[in-house]
DNA sequence: CGCAAGTACCTTTTT
DNA sequence: GGTACTTGCG
C-alpha cells in the first residue's frame, strides 16, 4: 500500500517534510489525524526509522489508541515500540524510570483533582486558614496555573494578603505532596522538565533516542509542555507540531496560544504547512462556521474550502423553554431516524455546561430514546471506585495520606475525626507519616500512651495498620486480580458497599473496575499494580466513548473536539451560556467562547441545528435569555429558521425553510461572502462579518483591523476583495 | 462516634 | 436543583 497515495498535495507535503521543524496548521476536518498517522507510517515504512525513535504526543488516551490502531493497519511492523500517549502519560513513564535523580519516589502515586482539593484543604487546616475565605478550588487553580508556567511558591508574588496566603498554601501543599510521595497532574510535566534541566545526562539519553517528535493539538499545550518538547527535540530538531489556533479552547487550563506563535520564532527555519481543504462538512455549514470564527480579532486568517456539496444551511430553532428545547431535539432526531435520513448514532447533542445535560436526559428517557452521556457521573469519580483505588494506592505507597484518610474509616472502623486529628498531630510530632505512626502504634501498644486516645481507638487504628500491612505483603506475591479481590474482601469493603441502599449498582462499578484491572493481570506482582494505578489516573471520560455509537451522543462542546457527527445539535445558543456569562466581560475569553462555538459547528458533516430557548431555569430561578451573539455573526442567507411551534409535529417545517433557503441563495450568490477579506480605500483591510439583502441592494458589515466594525450598502461602498 | 436532617453553597470547560 | 458540609441528637 502506498502511504502517500490517498493524500492531497498539502497533506503529502506535511507527511514528507520529515527533516527539521514543521508547523502544520490544520483546519477542522482537514484530515489532520490522517496526516499524523500517515506521517509516522511514512517514517517507519518508507524512511526506515526505528519505531523506538519516534515519539507521538496526543491530547487524549483515546486519540493515542486510535492512532495505534490505524498504524497497525498501515505498518505491518510492530508499533509497540513507539512512544505514543498524552504528555502526562509519557512524563509519568519517564519519571517512573528516571525521576529518582531529582528525588521523585519510584512508587509515586498520581493525585487527581479531588485528591488535590483534599490536600489543599489539609494545607489550609495546617495553616489555620478558613476554607470559606480561601476557596480550595480557587487556590487549586492558582497553583495549577503557576505550575503550568514552571513557577514554584517562591516565584509567586506576595504583595497582597491573598497572594501571601496563596504562596503559603502552595508551599504547604507541596510539602504534603512530598510527604505522601504523590505528584499531581501538573507535577508530572513540571518535574520532567526539571529532571531534564538538572540532569543533562538523562536529557541527553532521551534526546539521542527521539529522532522524530510529533505533537498533536498543539494549540492546547501549555508552556511546560512546549518546554518539554523543545528540550526533547534539542538534538535532532525533527519536531512536527500540528494544531489549529481557531480550535484552542483550553486556555483556562493554561493552554497558551502563544506556543503556536512562538514556534516560528523558536524555530525560524520551520516549514509551515496549511491544511485548508475540509473533507467533513457541507459548504453552507463551513461558511456559517467561517463567519463565526472570522469575528475574532486575535487570529490568523485561514481560507477553508471544500469540494463537498452545498447542503443545507444551519437551522436556528427558537423554543420557549429548555424543556421545549429538549423535546424538540428528541422529536427531531426521531423524525430524522423515521425518515431514514440518519441513524440515531449519527446524532450528537452538544452543550456548553454539564448542567444542561439533565433536562436533555429527562427528555430522552421520557421518549424512550436511548442516548449516551459522555460526561455523566464520571466513572473514576464515583465514590466506590475512588475508594477501591485508594486502597490499591495505599498498597503501592502507604505514605499516600490522602488515600489513607479516605479509607481508614470506610467501612466504619470506629475511627472518627477526632482520632484522626490526633493521629495527624502525633505523627507530625514524631516526624513520620501517618502510616508509619500507625505501624508504631500497632507494634507497641505502649507508645499509644503518649496519645490522648482511648484504648478502643488505638485498637481500631492498629487493626487497620495490620490489615494494610498484610495486603502489602501479599501484593508482592500475587497478580493484580488476586490482589484486587483480597483488597475488596479483606478490607470488608465488599460487605460494606453491597449493604448500602444502592449497593448493587455500586458493586457493579467495583466489578467494572476489576474488569479494567484484568488488562494488567499478566504483569508481575507489583508491576501490575503500578500500571493499573497509572492507567486509571490518566484516563478521562472521552476515552471511554465507544467507537461506533448506536445511540445519540450527549456531549459537552469541549469534549466534542476531534469528533465528527453527521447531525449536530448545539443547544443553549444564548447569551450567558454560549458565551458563558463568566466570559462575557473579558475579550480574550469571549474569543475562546467563539472558538468553542466554532468547534461545535465544525463537528457536523451534514446538518447543524442551533437551538435556543427564550426562558431557562438556572439554579431554581428562571431567566429570560437573549440569543447568543454568535448567531448574529451568521448572515441571513446562511441561517434557516424554525420558529416556536405549539404542536411538536410541526417542528419539521424548519427543514423545509432550510431547503428553500439553500435553493434561493443559490440563484443570487452574494458578491462578497461573510468571512472573506476585503479592502476599503479609507479603512484598510478587514473581514466581512455579515452580509444580507436589503431591497435592491445588500448591506455588508465589515470588521476592519484596528478601526472597528462598519456597515455599508454594497452599491455605494468602495470595497474590493483581497 | 455515627447518623439524620438541615443549611449554605454553588454552578465552565478536564489531562 | 443538587450537593457538600454542618449541626444536633442518640
Amino acid at each position: 500500500m502506498d502511504i502517500l497515495a490517498e493524500l492531497n498535495p498539502a497533506q503529502k507535503a506535511a507527511v514528507e517534510a520529515i527533516n527539521g521543524p514543521v508547523l502544520i496548521l490544520a483546519g477542522p476536518g482537514s484530515g489532520k489525524t490522517r496526516v499524523i498517522t500517515h506521517r509516522v507510517a511514512y517514517l517507519i515504512r518508507v524512511v526506515g526509522v526505528n519505531p523506538r525513535r519516534i515519539m507521538a504526543v496526543t491530547f487524549t488516551n483515546k486519540a493515542a489508541r486510535e492512532m495505534e490502531e490505524r498504524l497497525n493497519q498501515l505498518v505491518s511492523a510492530s508499533v509497540k515500540d513507539l512512544t505514543l500517549g498524552t504528555f502526562h502519560a509519557i512524563c509519568a513513564r519517564i519519571l517512573r524510570l528516571d525521576g529518582q535523580a531529582i528525588g521523585v519516589d519510584k512508587k509515586f502515586v498520581i493525585y487527581d483533582d479531588d485528591d488535590q482539593i483534599a490536600l489543599i484543604k489539609r494545607s489550609l487546616q495546617d495553616l489555620a486558614l478558613d476554607p470559606k475565605q480561601f476557596a480550595p478550588r480557587a487556590l487549586q487553580s492558582v497553583i495549577s496555573s503557576a505550575k503550568s508556567q514552571m513557577l514554584g511558591p517562591a516565584d509567586l508574588p506576595g504583595k497582597s494578603y491573598f497572594e501571601e496566603v496563596t504562596r503559603r498554601v502552595y508551599e504547604r501543599y507541596q510539602e504534603l505532596l512530598a510527604a505522601s510521595s504523590a505528584l499531581d497532574f501538573d507535577d508530572l510535566l513540571m518535574r520532567t522538565v526539571l529532571l531534564f534541566r538538572k540532569q543533562k545526562d538523562i536529557l541527553a539519553k532521551y534526546q539521542a533516542r527521539y529522532l522524530h517528535i510529533q505533537v498533536d493539538e498543539f494549540q492546547d499545550t501549555n508552556l511546560v509542555q512546549y518546554e518539554l518538547i523543545k528540550l526533547l527535540a534539542g538534538k535532532y530538531r525533527n519536531i512536527c507540531v500540528v494544531g489549529d489556533p481557531d480550535q484552542s479552547i483550553y486556555s483556562w487550563r493554561s493552554a497558551d496560544i502563544r506556543n503556536i506563535l512562538n514556534f516560528e520564532k523558536d524555530f525560524p527555519d520551520a516549514r509551515v504547512v496549511l491544511l485548508e481543504q475540509n473533507y467533513r462538512s457541507t459548504q453552507l455549514i463551513l461558511d456559517a462556521a467561517t463567519c463565526i470564527i472570522s469575528a475574532n480579532r486575535q487570529r490568523k486568517p485561514k481560507d477553508l474550502w471544500t469540494k463537498n456539496e452545498k447542503g443545507l444551511p444551519p437551522l436556528l430553532i427558537e423554543t420557549y423553554s429548555e424543556d421545549e428545547e429538549a423535546r424538540f431535539v428528541v422529536n427531531e432526531i426521531d423524525n430524522l431516524v423515521r425518515a431514514g435520513e440518519v441513524r440515531s448514532g449519527d446524532c450528537a447533542v452538544m452543550f456548553r455546561t454539564n448542567a444542561q445535560s439533565r433536562v436533555l436526559e429527562e427528555a430522552f428517557i421520557r421518549y424512550g430514546m436511548p442516548y449516551k452521556l459522555v460526561a455523566g457521573t464520571r466513572f473514576y469519580e464515583r465514590r466506590e471506585v475512588k475508594d477501591v483505588i485508594a486502597y490499591l494506592r495505599l498498597i503501592q505507597n502507604p505514605n499516600d495520606t490522602v488515600s489513607l484518610m479516605r479509607v481508614i474509616n470506610v467501612p466504619q472502623r470506629g475511627i472518627g475525626e477526632r482520632s484522626l486529628d490526633e493521629l495527624t498531630r502525633w505523627s507530625r510530632e514524631q516526624g513520620v507519616s501517618e502510616y508509619q505512626a500507625l505501624r508504631l502504634l500497632a507494634e507497641s501498644a505502649d507508645s499509644g500512651a503518649e496519645m490522648p486516645l482511648s484504648a478502643r481507638t488505638v485498637k481500631a487504628l492498629a487493626g487497620f495498620a495490620v490489615m494494610l500491612e498484610r495486603l502489602i505483603e501479599r501484593s508482592r506475591e500475587v497478580d493484580i486480580m488476586v490482589l484486587f479481590d483480597l483488597v475488596v474482601e479483606g478490607s470488608g469493603y465488599k460487605q460494606y458497599i453491597t449493604g448500602l441502599i444502592d449497593g448493587e449498582e455500586r458493586w457493579e462499578n467495583v466489578q467494572e473496575l476489576r474488569g479494567v484491572a484484568q488488562d494488567y493481570k499478566d504483569l508481575k506482582p507489583g508491576e501490575g499494580l503500578t500500571a493499573l494505578l497509572e492507567g486509571v489516573a490518566l484516563v478521562s471520560d472521552v476515552d471511554s466513548l465507544p467507537e461506533k455509537q448506536e445511540t445519540v451522543t450527549l456531549i459537552t462542546l469541549h469534549q466534542a473536539k476531534g469528533l465528527e457527527f453527521p447531525v449536530v445539535f448545539i443547544v443553549g445558543m444564548e447569551e450567558g451560556i454560549i458565551p458563558h456569562y463568566k466570559s462575557i466581560d473579558d475579550p480574550a475569553q469571549l474569543e475562546e467562547e467563539r472558538r468553542l462555538c466554532y468547534v461545535g459547528i465544525t463537528r457536523a458533516k451534514r446538518k447543524v441545528y442551533l437551538v435556543r430557548a427564550f426562558r431557562r431555569h438556572l439554579m431554581g430561578s428562571s431567566a429570560v435569555n437573549k440569543p447568543s451573539r454568535f448567531l448574529l455573526d451568521i448572515p441571513e442567507h446562511l441561517l434557516a429558521r424554525g420558529g416556536v411551534r405549539e404542536k411538536e409535529d410541526e417542528w419539521s417545517s424548519a427543514s423545509i425553510d432550510a431547503t428553500e433557503k439553500a435553493i434561493k441563495s443559490d440563484e443570487d450568490l452574494p458578491v462578497v461572502k461573510a468571512g472573506e477579506h476585503v479592502r476599503h480605500d479609507q479603512f484598510g483591510e478587514g473581514v466581512v462579518v455579515n452580509y444580507h439583502k436589503v431591497k435592491n441592494d445588500a448591506e455588508v458589515v465589515v470588521a476592519f483591523d484596528g478601526v472597528g466594525v462598519k456597515r455599508f450598502l454594497l452599491s455605494f461602498a468602495k470595497i474590493d476583495k483581497v
